[in-house]
DNA sequence: CGCGAGTGAGAGAGCGCTCTCCGAGCATCG
DNA sequence: CGATGCTCGGAGAGCGCTCTCTCACTCGCG
């Protein structure tokens, strides 16, 4: 009785470190064994009960929990993940398509609230479900085979991917090795994989249709990066609205999303159309360049010139007059995106299914 | 020789699951017994290899990785955490004292571009060390308790703690507990725990000096929130500054970090100071918002009235003028703060340390 | 020529958990 | 009253990996 385990010591001092002063760490942490010998019941038993599966009587149930209160019990993940394949976790991954590496894009990428509101949307999913989420960029095609060898194994359930470049072969590699995941915004090639986006046409159309409203005669256009999906789909939207209003042609000049590109690309579409009334800017931060250029050219905004924007980012309201923008319902998108993902990994089965947000004016004073 | 394994067979179908168009998907990753098996070897050595220890003969070696590169293997990582009690994994922990819960203040603070550059800086630091990466908001006690014993578990090698609120309770905790953790801000109330921050004193002191320079004779500050100690240090260096100048007294108005209380907190200092010709705000959002209030009350910035903001956030860039601030460089304390980490993960025995970063006038147009 | 030291590879015991079998106990029914 | 089915707990076999222990073999030195 004595001796040999049994009366799961307290005791034992054992080595406890060099960190020690007044540490309490009992050197390890209580396992499913420790736990069923308090509640004098087998591992089985306990793990059922943890689990919840089957019918345990009552009685030992209840014995059960309070061992697990007494011993503090917590699973150890990793023992479970090994046998069951599944992780409990989800991964949040950044593919950018070449090794940009040490890079100050993807500085300049985190500190872009773009990705603050992903992660928050995803996480307001994640939590209430009990879900981890891990964080993973990937650069290389080294990093990517990486990626899906990892979750193969189940080091992660399933993936809400933020594809930064037009090629990514990301999606196409996860469709291919059978892998949960969702991706958010519509990606540059089609493939057989879920997405959730906003109508950026529609959207566009309803800036459009806000500019003539207002009476706008000569209405251009800065847009986004060609290759970029949400770019292209913003110009065309702008196109056909501005086409069914018997606008055929308008200028343009494109930005690549940067507020200093917006800037730069406001000022030569000033210098060709000194008498533009009304624009549209394909984001919120190109929008804010722009009204940096009209200030300086002496331009009034909106009385001179209305401006609308996209994506209602902080950008739009820290604006100087605020943007009047189309919103870009972010941590709606990734929260959905994420509860799609959650039920294709109970269900792999699941058919592709794309959700698409309806986008919505946010009237502020620049239009 | 046949029948039973040795050829690891490609062959065999089995399920493929319900997915199943095309997909190649040997149904489960190859493991180090396969490659063992494959290079003639035993798994030990295929595992000496793998983590490169002791001596491997250097023609076993090539042929082992040459087994390693015909398989695809990759390593289970919850086995290897299981034996080794180490993840290969870092978790950014953001913990807020009370349940916020389905909480509009988490989604602010993710939107705000502070934390996004935490996780640049920390990710610049663990990407090339082959690091993972997880996120983890905890609010309630229960949360917290689960979080020490994932971690005591090994689910986790260390923390890079963000704690949100002045009496966290959760680095005590992990202290007690004997785990890694560093923390981004020095925490509010002394804990034996290293941390990184900037030198707020010094730094308010900073713009103190700047905007005496310009000849500023009545000046004033936009305080942050009490209980936050990054507030109280910029107040207190401001008082200083200020004192060693001459200036015993000066106006003050609190705000609490946001757009909005900047510019109700410039509002209230107008109304009883006109006279201002110089600010010093607490944070850029804050200051951002006093920009807006100084315009309306039609004060010309900065020949009337000098701003200083505090962070060199991208507010900063974007304000009307473009604000005039003391660089806080946060992504290069999350990353020294994650290098301090993985250091104490690999000597726990290390002695706590704190690392506090000179701050740097940026000067723009506000001041 | 013999023996200890040194080197490199294999055998095998777990890490903590889940889950499939089994079997004991009990109720139900012919 | 015996046969049948059902419920619920235990035994034990792994999941894929690491790492200690052991052992075969080589080399150097007395």
């Amino acid at each position: 009785m004595a001796e040999l385990s049994q009366t799961d010591d307290l005791s034992r001092p054992e080595e406890l470190g060099r960190g020690g002063d007044g540490s309490i760490a009992r050197d390890r942490p209580p396992t499913l064994e420790d736990v069923a010998r308090m509640a004098g019941v087998s591992r089985a038993t306990v793990s059922r009960v943890i689990n919840g599966v089957r019918n345990v009587d009552p009685d030992l149930h209840a014995v059960v929990w309070a061992a697990v209160d007494a011993t503090g019990y917590v699973p150890n993940r990793a023992a479970r993940s090994l046998v069951t394949r599944r992780a409990g976790t989800v991964a949040l991954v950044v593919s950018d398509s070449e090794e940009h590496d040490d890079d100050p894009f993807l500085s300049r990428f985190f500190a872009d609230p773009f990705f603050g509101r992903v992660v928050g949307g995803v996480m307001s999913v994640l939590r209430p479900a009990g879900v981890q989420l891990t964080l993973q960029l990937v650069g290389s095609a080294a990093a990517r085979a990486r990626l899906v060898g990892d979750l193969r194994h189940g080091h992660a359930d399933g993936v809400v991917l933020l594809s930064l470049h037009p090629d990514d072969t990301l999606p196409a590699l996860l469709v291919e090795a059978g892998i949960a995941a969702v991706l958010v915004g519509r990606p540059a090639r089609p493939a057989l994989i879920s997405y959730v986006d906003v109508a950026n046409e529609a959207g566009a159309a309803l800036a459009v249709a806000h500019l003539l409203d207002r009476g706008c005669q000569r209405i251009g256009i800065l847009s986004g990066p060609e290759n970029v999906p949400a770019s292209q789909d913003r110009m065309t939207g702008f196109r056909q609205a501005m086409a069914r209003h018997g606008h055929a042609w308008f200028p343009c000049e494109p930005g690549n999303f940067t507020r200093d590109s917006g800037e730069a690309a406001m000022r030569r579409l000033l210098a060709q159309h000194p008498d533009l009334d009304g624009i549209f800017v394909a984001n919120d931060l190109m929008a804010q360049g722009a009204l940096v250029a009209l200030h300086e050219a002496g331009r009034r905004v909106p009385d001179q010139v209305a401006v609308v924007g996209f994506d209602d980012s902080s950008a739009a309201q820290a604006a100087q007059p605020p943007l009047t923008t189309v919103r870009h319902p972010l941590e709606d998108m990734a929260a959905e995106a994420t509860r799609m993902l959650l039920a294709r990994i109970d269900d792999l089965g699941l058919r592709v299914a794309s959700v698409i947000f309806d986008p919505v004016l946010v009237v502020r004073r620049s239009a």
